[in-house]
RNA sequence: GGCUGGAUGGCAGAGUGGUUAUGCAGCGGACUGCAACUCCGUGUACGCCGGUUCGAUUCCGACUCCAGCCUCCA
C-alpha cells in the first residue's frame, strides 16, 4: 500500500479530492443500477465495469469497502413491457436479472455486496415518504400521486450547478395540474386500475424512481456515506432528486463523494435505449472474447466519453495479444499463488515498509491508479513489464516468473489477464473451423516439409491455415498457433 | 438559452510549466529458411487568438468546434 494520498475526482465540488472515508479503512459504495426491463447493453457495461475496477482498487489499497448497487424492478417501462410481452413484472424482472448477472459475470465484475431491489423496499419507501411529508418537502396531491416540494429544499441544484428559475424558463418539464411547481417530482405514483400497486397512506400506488435510491442507500449504507456511483446521465435530475429527498428527511448530509463514469458512444452520439443505438452485452460477446471488452472499458479514463466501434474491439484484442505472448509460456497457475504471497508479505509487512516489498512496477501503477483510478496510465506500467518481462524470458529466463507473476496480480487488480495465455490467444476457440487435433496434424506436415527443406510445401500449409485465421508461431520450442477470427464484427 | 465536460502525433489514449506516456499502425535493424511472436532503434503531437512567464500543449481570458445534461435513459 502506499503511503500517498488516493484522489478522487468529486462530481459535486467538480474537482479531485483526497479520498477521506468517513470511517478509516472502511468505504461505503452506493451505484444506480439496471431498470430491469431490457438486456443490459454497453452503457451498462461501462458502469459496472469502471465501479468494478474502482472497488477492486481500493479492496487492494487495504479498504473495507461495502458496495451496494441497486435494481429498479418496478417502473413504467417494465409495466410496459411485460404487458408487451405478455407476461408478468416478476417474470420479466426476474429474467433479466439473471442476465444481468450473466453478462456482468462474464465480464469478470465481481458481484455488489447487496443488491437491493425496489420493489422488496417499499416500506422503506412509504416511510420516507411519510417522513418528507410530515417535514413540509413533499405533499399528496388530491389525484393519490405524492411530489416533492422542491424549492423547499434549499440545496437543489448544487450537484449540477442548476439555478430553479433557470430551469423553469427552459420548460421542457412537464406541466402538471395536481403540481404546486412544475419542478417538483413524483415520490409516489397513484396506480390506475389494474396496474400492479402497493398499499399505502395515499391509496394503492407504487414509488417514484427517485426516492427508491434514497430509501434503498439508506437502508443498506446509513444517512451519509462515501461514495455515490452512477451513469453519466443521472446527475440530472435523478442524483439530484436523491440529494433533495435524503438531505431533507434525514437532516444529514448525503453522499462526501459524487462519480460518474463517461458515455458510451457511437458514432459521435450518445448510445442509449432512448436513441434505440445500443449494442447489448451479449450481443458484442457473441463475437467477442469478455475481456477484450472489459479491456476496450479499462483502456480509457472512467470519466472520459469512449467512441465504440468493431475497430475499438480489435484494437483492444491486439494489445491484449502483446500481454498474453508475453506471458505465454510461462507455469501461470503456480506462479499467480506466488503472486499473491508475495502480496500477503507486503500487507503483514505493514504500510510504511512496502518500499522495500514492492516493485518499482507497482509503485508506479499504485501512483497512477492514486490518481482518481487512471486505468491508461496504469496499463502503460503493464505494458512496460510485458516488454521487461518478454527481454526476460530470452535474456534472463530466471527472473521470467516472478516478473510474469506480477503482472498477473497486477492485471487482476484491473480484472484483466487471469486467463491461460494459450488459451485466449485461441479466442477460447470457439467457432474455430478445425478441431485441435486436425491443426496439430497440418503443424506436423509443416515441420516434415520443413525439416526435408521443401519450405513451398511448408508455407502453403502456414497460408492455408492462415486464411482460416490460424496464424502459426515458430519458436524453439515448438509451433504454437493464434486464432483470429477473420469476421470480427459486433 | 442555462449548466457540465472535451479538443493531444496516422488511429486510440494518458500526462506535464522546460526532460520518452502507452498501445495499434508505419519505417530501419536483429532474430527467422521466409514469416508470425519478440527485441533494438525511429515519429519533435498538443483546436484558434491573445495574455502571464526566461519558457506553455500544460496557467488565465476570448473564440471555434464536439459531446452530455436541462424529459425516461448507465
Amino acid at each position: 500500500m502506499s503511503n500517498d494520498a488516493l484522489q478522487i475526482y468529486n462530481t459535486l465540488t467538480r474537482r479531485k479530492e483526497v479520498f477521506t472515508p468517513i470511517e478509516p479503512g472502511k468505504v461505503r459504495m452506493y451505484v444506480c443500477g439496471m431498470t430491469v426491463y431490457d438486456y443490459c447493453h454497453l452503457g451498462h457495461a461501462r458502469v459496472m465495469v469502471a465501479f468494478d475496477v474502482i472497488t477492486r482498487y481500493l479492496r487492494h489499497r487495504g479498504y473495507d469497502v461495502t458496495y451496494v448497487r441497486n435494481v429498479t424492478d418496478i417502473d413504467d417501462k417494465i409495466l410496459r413491457r411485460a404487458d408487451e410481452n405478455g407476461e408478468t413484472i416478476s417474470s420479466l424482472t426476474e429474467r433479466m436479472i439473471e442476465a444481468m448477472h450473466e453478462d456482468e459475470a462474464r465480464l469478470s465484475v465481481l458481484p455488489p455486496d447487496q443488491e437491493p431491489r425496489a420493489t422488496r423496499h417499499i416500506d422503506d419507501i412509504i416511510s420516507m415518504v411519510e417522513t418528507l411529508i410530515g417535514k413540509g418537502y413533499a405533499y399528496a396531491a388530491d389525484n393519490g400521486d405524492v411530489y416533492y416540494r422542491v424549492r423547499k429544499f434549499e440545496g437543489y441544484g448544487k450537484l449540477n450547478n442548476r439555478d430553479l428559475d433557470e430551469m423553469r424558463s427552459g420548460a421542457r418539464v412537464e406541466v402538471d395540474e395536481h403540481k404546486e411547481d412544475p419542478l417538483d417530482f413524483v415520490l409516489w405514483k397513484a396506480a390506475k386500475p389494474g396496474e400492479a400497486s402497493w398499499p399505502s397512506p395515499w391509496g394503492e400506488g407504487r414509488p417514484g424512481w427517485h426516492i427508491e435510491c434514497s430509501a434503498m442507500s439508506k437502508c443498506c449504507l446509513g444517512d451519509t456515506f462515501d461514495i455515490h456511483g452512477g451513469g453519466p446521465d443521472l446527475t440530472f435530475p435523478h442524483h439530484e432528486n436523491e440529494i433533495a429527498q435524503s438531505e431533507a428527511a434525514n437532516g444529514k448530509p448525503f453522499v462526501n463523494t459524487w462519480m460518474h463514469a463517461g458515455a458510451v458512444r457511437v458514432n459521435q452520439e450518445k448510445m442509449s435505449k432512448s436513441l434505440g443505438n445500443f449494442f447489448t452485452i451479449r450481443e458484442v460477446l457473441e463475437h467477442h472474447d469478455p475481456e477484450v471488452v472489459r479491456y476496450l472499458l479499462v483502456a480509457s479514463h472512467y470519466r472520459s466519453a469512449i467512441n465504440y466501434s468493431p475497430d475499438s474491439l480489435a484494437e483492444a484484442r491486439k494489445s491484449l495479444e502483446r500481454f498474453y505472448n508475453s506471458l505465454e509460456g510461462l507455469a501461470l497457475e503456480g506462479l499467480a499463488l506466488e503472486g499473491l504471497a508475495l502480496e500477503e508479505q507486503a500487507q503483514e509487512a505493514g504500510e510504511p515498509a512496502t518500499g522495500a516489498v514492492v516493485s518499482e512496477f507497482e509503485a508506479r501503477f499504485t501512483a497512477a491508479m492514486d490518481d482518481d483510478f487512471n486505468t491508461p496510465g496504469a496499463l502503460s506500467v503493464l505494458f512496460d513489464m510485458a516488454r521487461e518481462l518478454n527481454r526476460a524470458k530470452k535474456e534472463a529466463p530466471g527472473e521470467a516468473p516472478a516478473l510474469a507473476a506480477e503482472l498477473k496480480r497486477l492485471g487482476g487488480i484491473l480484472g484483466l489477464l487471469q486467463q491461460d495465455p494459450a488459451t485466449f490467444l485461441k479466442a477460447g476457440a470457439s467457432g474455430l473451423p478445425l478441431t485441435e487435433e486436425e491443426i496439430q496434424a497440418k503443424i506436423a506436415e509443416r515441420a516434415a516439409a520443413k525439416q526435408a527443406k521443401d519450405f513451398a510445401a511448408a508455407d502453403a500449409i502456414r497460408d492455408e491455415l492462415a486464411a482460416l485465421g490460424i496464424i502459426l508461431k515458430d519458436s524453439r520450442e515448438g509451433t504454437t498457433w493464434v486464432f483470429e477470427k477473420p469476421d470480427a464484427e459486433a
